[in-house]
RNA sequence: GCUCCCAUCGUCUAGAGGCCCAGGACGUCGCCCUCUCACGGCGAAAACCGGGGUUCGAAUCCCCGUGGGAGCGCCA
């Protein structure tokens, strides 16, 4: 039977980082089976689900590169299905309808609250074979509850969790239609799934609870309830459960960030499962060796320094050209533009290095893309100083004559003239660097003027001598 | 309150009874390399939640405790 796995938000907002990693999950198990990935998207709840969240939803998936195998399926478009199964369910006597009013069965909750017993409906309507039900009041629209067994217990295989065992007198009759007759969420997910093909839910731990009663559901319908995997959720580094306060926590944010989409994907699939001693997954690899069943029970705190740690992984050894799309979205970002400097893949070959995010690499790159350099005043006081300004007013000379305005040949010069005047090449490369750069931390000197053309730096240099004459 | 789940360095983890006086990675701290910042190299500190069992032998199995988390809606 071929695998299929399905990805299930519900677009009350932004993708979630947790949500990215139930994703991945299912993703992976997907692909290492050759199976397929499908999107569902939960939008029963019309007062919470937006457009916008729809989108972000997307916009999150795509950019990770996390794509559907199929068109995504919205459960706003199949309320005529799910009615027919309601139909066929209150004609089988699997669902019943329920009188209750929110009142009353607020009453019940509190009465059993002040028992200390846990709040569930007491089944009043639910018909029994020896039991006279009252007259149904009039003018109440009624709900629709799932007749769930009474006695025995369900009991699942999690790959995750492992054997998870719950009593049925712990269930109660949940509501699968509204007074309304609009559909409820473990209704929806278990006639979806089922109609979807769906062979592996691998979904968040928050709802192993609901897991009992979708199989009850399923297995009134008929169906084969599929195997379940329940991922622990990610933490804040607080160890408590992530949220906005904890900075980052939408997948789009990352990219804001600065992370690589590899990156991200590369710390999230680390976020609770291992292979060996191994840091760093191609997606080839990881669907070559993700296993759902080596997934760590316990639930993971997202440590944002190892994923930027990651993020320079990717950073220093990915093939530049793959980089080269998200750096120029960053330096558009920040109002530079990428063609008025050196080709970005250049940049990023001199830059990788010493940047661990995007957003630093662009902002060090700044002085490649910008018409003018903004000075670091600190760095201008140690650097330019008299010794400086004799070292920019030799160079400047020197560097115009340079017949190719090459790495090698700039070396050679800078070297050159360090060792004709006994300088150390401190003494040379950071008088030129703070005049052409700004500050005091660029690629290489040679690398650093190459990248910048002769234009600039010549003009750069003039202007540092300038400027210093008028503050001298 | 009730139900379910979890527990190895600060963090992510290796470990499925002897290979472990517990290994790797991030971070931290030294040293080396060096034109800056970095990269890199070398090294250090750092953990089996507690208590009982089982066993010749337990981080690994069992029980209890403690601590954390999730769920208990006409939300999803």
């Amino acid at each position: 039977m071929t695998v299929v796995t399905r990805f299930a938000p519900s677009p009350t907002g932004y993708l979630h980082i947790g949500g990215a990693r139930t994703a991945l999950f299912s993703y992976l198990h997907a692909k290492r089976h050759g199976g397929r990935f499908l999107l569902r998207i939960e939008d029963t709840d019309r007062e919470r689900s937006t457009e916008a969240a729809v989108q972000a939803i997307f916009d999150g998936l795509t950019w990770l590169g996390l794509t559907a195998d199929g068109p995504p399926v919205f459960q706003t478009h199949r309320f005529d299905r799910y009615r027919e199964v309601i139909k066929r369910m209150l004609a089988e006597g699997s669902a019943y309808r329920c009188y209750c009013s929110r009142q009353e069965l607020e009453a019940m909750r509190a009465e059993q609250m002040a028992r200390k017993q846990k709040p569930r409906y007491d089944g009043r309507w639910r018909p029994e074979p020896d039991k006279s039900l009252p007259a149904p009041p009039a003018g109440v629209p009624p709900v629709i509850r799932f007749k769930n067994p009474l006695s025995g217990k369900v009991v699942f295989e999690d790959l995750i969790k492992g054997r998870v065992e719950f009593d049925n007198a712990e269930l109660d009759d949940l509501i699968i239609a509204r007074a309304d007759g609009t559909p409820t969420y473990n209704f929806c997910v278990v006639v979806d799934d089922m109609d979807m093909g769906i062979t592996h839910v691998i979904r968040g731990d928050d709802h192993v609870n609901n897991t009992p009663r979708q199989i009850n559901i399923l297995k009134a319908l008929g169906a084969t309830p599929p195997a379940y995997a329940h991922v622990p959720m990610i933490l804040g580094a607080d160890g408590v459960k992530l949220s906005k306060r904890h900075g980052a926590v939408s997948v789009i944010e990352y990219r804001a960030l600065g992370f690589l989409p590899e990156a991200l994907l590369n710390y999230l699939v680390r976020l609770g499962w291992s292979y060996g001693d191994e840091e760093i997954f191609t997606r080839e690899r990881m669907i070559e060796l993700f296993d759902i069943s080596q997934v760590h029970k316990s639930p993971a705190r997202f440590d944002m320094d190892k994923a930027i740690w990651v993020n320079h992984q990717y950073l220093k050894s990915a093939e530049p050209a793959t980089i080269a799309p998200e750096f120029e979205w960053h330096l558009r970002r920040i109002d530079l533009d990428p063609r008025n400097g050196s080709p970005l893949t250049a940049v990023i070959q001199a830059q990788r290095e010493r940047c661990k995010t995007l957003v630093e690499m662009a902002e060090k790159s700044r002085f490649l893309y910008a018409e003018s350099v903004v000075y670091d005043g600190k760095d201008v006081a140690k650097h330019l100083d008299a010794a400086g300004r004799e070292v920019l007013a030799d160079l400047g000379p020197r560097l115009s004559k340079l017949t190719r305005w090459e790495v090698a040949a700039l070396h050679d010069l800078v070297h050159g003239y360090a060792a004709q005047k006994g300088l150390s090449l401190g003494k040379v490369a950071q008088p030129l660097r703070v005049a052409v750069a700004g500050a005091a931390v660029s690629p290489p000197i040679d690398q650093t003027l190459a990248l910048l053309g002769r234009e600039r730096t010549l003009a750069r240099i003039e202007r540092a001598l300038s400027s210093l004459h008028q503050r001298a």
